[in-house]
DNA sequence: ACGGTTTTGGACTGAGCTGTCCAAAACTGA
DNA sequence: TCAGTTTTGGACAGCTCAGTCCAAAACCGT
């Protein structure tokens, strides 16, 4: 009757800006615009619910950075350069942060099976970044003797802790002068 | 009657291990080995204990942190590689991650208030940080024409990156290797 | 030892929470 | 149009939550 992934849309939303146990079923209602009734028979539960938006998460975002890496018309910093981008451009009406690090810092030592999701979701885009690195290293644009891996694995420790720091509200100027310090680690 | 410290510090340990929302006064009680009187005598609130919580973490690794970055003994990147090692080998008995990340992540965004007292926390560390960088580079020990602020800025938010990580059970190989390649934007 | 104060255990309160239920409304195919 | 199904609003139930209260116990200076 309604669009159901317009309502993942919106209570990803609320999930995302006040986390998953500050959000009420009430809040959920309201932001979706449904009743009760019409929540609980579509999505089952609120943790349901929740795991439907973390999914809508991870293919909205994840799709377009997957993209980001793998374009190999831009130089590997660039790449990098904008991935770390998105931390402090977010797109109007998106929550400050971002809901898979808000998730891992809130649920993860709480919740195992949500933390596998997570890395599940990580697992590919790490790779992906980590094969691009060492293909520019093959090209001479990296430093040949430094692990592509780990750069990968760095390249998304600083993303995170830029998303710390936008919940904190950091100003665009500092995020934007750590980007350029963590880019001279390439 | 009892100590009092102790019990704000085992008040600690659940908030930092669970989370605000998620921690019930009923917790509280059973961590503190204390009666709801004896709590509710002694702190007024849910909110008032997490409050003198959050400033015992303060005072408990904020002091220790300063320390670690005046130690001019040290050369500055091994400073910086000691603070960020903090992440990769917590004291036992202390939950995955960082009290402080914890509350910016869960509560930032909705609690202003709690994100200045982060912020009145963090500021003299990281004027710290900048003020030893400089020093550092009249001494030669890091490029002069590096912006020493933004440099303390990286350092943190890769430090929040990595307690992001440890919430998701990161290995502390993957910290490591981390940790040393964030070191080459020194 | 003892009167006065402080602290404690645990029952209690009222509000808010997630999830259920059902009758009415809306939709469907023929 | 109309029988049958699906969806909806909103009252409701059961529970847990933060916080209160009070009588009994513990503590204190003298």
């Amino acid at each position: 009757m309604f669009d159901e992934e317009q309502a993942v849309d919106a209570a990803m939303r609320v999930f995302w800006a006040s986390g998953y146990e500050a959000t009420s079923t009430q809040a959920l209602c309201t932001a979706t615009g449904l009743g009760r009734s019409s929540i609980y028979n579509t999505f089952t539960s609120k943790r349901t619910l929740f795991d439907r938006a973390l999914h809508r998460y991870f293919e909205t975002t994840g799709a377009t950075q997957l993209a980001l890496i793998q374009r190999e018309d831009l130089p590997i910093r660039e790449r990098v350069r904008r991935i770390l981008w998105n931390a402090v451009e977010p797109a109007p009406g998106d929550p400050p942060g971002c809901l898979a690090i808000n998730t891992a810092v809130e649920l993860g030592p709480t919740h195992p099976e949500l933390v596998e999701l997570l890395n599940t979701d990580h697992a590919p885009k790490l790779a992906a970044l980590a094969e691009a690195i060492r293909t520019a290293q093959a090209a001479g644009e990296v430093d040949a003797a430094r692990d592509p891996a780990a750069l990968a694995d760095y390249t998304f420790v600083v993303l995170g802790g830029l998303r710390v720091a936008a919940r904190r509200g950091a100003t665009s100027a500092s995020q934007i002068s750590v980007i350029e310090a963590a880019l001279q680690a390439f």
